[in-house]
DNA sequence: GTGAAAGCGCTAACAA
DNA sequence: TTGTTAGCGCTTTCAC
């Protein structure tokens, strides 16, 4: 059903939007001078700039990047890859992966891949399917198809949160075993003996837990009982565990939890059951999210620059997507250990 | 720099990798064949479809979903715009969607629009770009422009987490005045007659202090102290806005907050100073977060079913995509008042 | 500084 | 059931 009497072979496919060509037509030039004018402004005379400028605005005109991406093959889309969106952790990191992104004119693409590795492979074939240019991990990939698939894809690839010596392409990250080694350090200082850990049932939880176990051995100390909690980990996961805890072993005097939640809810049972923080139990957080210094007592836990990690990211990516510096990247962001008062 | 001597015009552009054309000729057929083996294998032979599906294995070959939404119009993507993503009350929604959007195919990409509305047309350009499927918005769309931007891009648009009689298109929400309506009636109902607000200084969250204010004025209480925070609110700001409350007014026996966090402050604030709860000061949150049902005491909150929010808005947008049902439809999710031991 | 032509990789429309 | 053709809206390449 044409709506006018020229003659037309075909129906219309288009989407009937605004397009460069309107523009160009409205601005009378050719539409590769108002993709310039649009683009590379540098590259136009004042004249035609401001034609261009002048139909933009209005025609309403927005420029269909879709397009733009097909035939630049730069999509200027980014995927991250989270275990899960519940949970606090990543949430920083994905923020300020978000925000320098889009300050450079790129979108976030969100998925997540679940703690286990079923869903991984299908995820990453959707996202592979976009043309992103940089897909941010959380996490290593482990699976040899998912590394496969990843580098076949020729994307540039960051892995975070963890570090490696043999990452896929790019890293930014820190050590887990590092963090249980100077967990035990820190609490053998304070004079505590008789560790515990509390750890959610993901693989970076499980590197610093076993780290952990290895250091307090190393210095003499007791066996140290671990609960392990299904991640992602809960306030109520700590609880029951730190009852658990209790129950099974009332002599322990600290308690080295996996996330600030599960911290929380190791205060909470033991406040609870009339066990006195800091007094009869030190307690260590991880991840230092916004409340834990702001809790009663303060959670003293280990800090990471969840922030930098998106930051960094961004930029390594962008870099690799517009300087096309090949060189494969990867730093170590460190953390460090808030004293304050719950150890 | 050609490879071999045949003679091209033009250097290659193509990215390299594997494309449908590939496929085609391995299986020996024509493109769009292959194109119909993989996305309505129901309408080629079987012994098509098999070389087909063989070509693919062999090759690697992964759809380029780019070209694919140029084509056909339809980007099988769709934006999700979240004040923030710190806090964690989208979150669950996000997820949510996210779950069910993969499930059929969709995929998600995210916009941080801050609280003020200052960057919020330039991410809606940016997000309009994209040809996404549709849009979730969390909230309601006031400016002008945006609602106008929005109109003219024609894409299906769902706001969440509010309810109004003027959407812009399609909506999935409840109403924030009957939340702080139901929330005086219930304190009511336990005895307590002198209410006050802790309330994030977002839009929502105002809007239930106001009703709040209203009905308890209307139940022929005092008037109802307020206090503002910064959105996204955090525990410290409860702790804050509660020594405030106690520094001004103390004698107060219940205080409402416009989130779970914000009541975990309050609470905090109050054990430190000694302010028995529920004894002498009810509190009631928002948002039934995971932690609530296990904070001690546990957390009398209003339940938002956010995953509920984000699965509804997912089926609305995949609907209107590939029904072309054009009816717009607005659903009231509700509330309810979970009646724990905080209040 | 500007433009014509070609094509990115795919699918809608039409035809056989 | 399969194929041919013509785009989707943009940017690259090459030429002036």
């Amino acid at each position: 059903m044409t709506q006018e009497g020229t003659p037309v072979r075909r129906a219309r496919r288009g989407s009937g939007a605004v397009t460069l060509h309107d523009v160009a037509r409205l601005a009378g030039v050719a539409p590769i001078t108002a993709s310039r004018a649009l683009n590379t402004p540098g590259q136009v005379s004042a004249e035609v700039l401001k034609k261009v400028l002048e139909a933009v605005a209005s025609t309403g005109y927005v420029p269909n990047r879709v397009a733009g991406g097909l035939a630049s093959a730069r999509s200027r889309l980014v995927a991250a890859l989270v275990p899960t969106l519940s949970g606090p952790v990543f949430q920083e990191t994905i923020k300020a992966l978000d925000e320098a992104l889009v300050e450079r004119g790129y979108q976030l693409m969100l998925g997540q891949s679940g703690y286990a590795d079923s869903r991984e492979d299908a995820l990453l074939e959707a996202i592979i399917s976009r043309r992103p240019d940089g897909i941010v991990l959380t996490g290593i990939m482990h699976s040899p198809e998912g590394r496969k698939r990843l580098l076949a894809a020729g994307i540039p690839v960051v892995e975070t949160w963890d570090f490696t010596p043999t990452p896929l392409d790019m890293l930014v990250g820190f050590s887990h075993v590092d963090v249980g080694r100077a967990v035990v350090d820190f609490l053998y200082a304070k004079g505590r003996r008789r560790l515990a850990v509390v750890a959610g049932d993901d693989e970076r939880s499980r590197r610093r837990q076993q780290a952990f176990q290895a250091a307090a051995k190393a210095a003499g100390l007791s066996d140290v009982p671990v609960v392990i909690v299904p991640a992602p980990t809960t306030l109520k996961s700590g609880r029951s565990a730190m009852a658990e805890l209790l129950r099974v072993l009332p002599g322990i005097d600290a308690v080295f939890c996996s996330s600030d939640l599960l911290a929380l809810g190791v205060m909470t049972e033991a406040q609870v059951q009339g066990v006195a923080v800091p007094g009869q139990l030190a307690v260590v957080g991880f991840g230092d999210l916004e409340f834990a210094a702001d809790l009663h007592p303060a959670l003293t836990t280990v800090r990471i620059d969840s922030s930098a990690i998106g930051r960094i990211a961004a930029q390594f990516i962008v870099e690799r997507a517009e300087g096309g510096a090949v060189e494969s990247r990867a730093v170590d962001i460190g953390f460090s250990i808030v004293d304050r008062d719950s150890a």
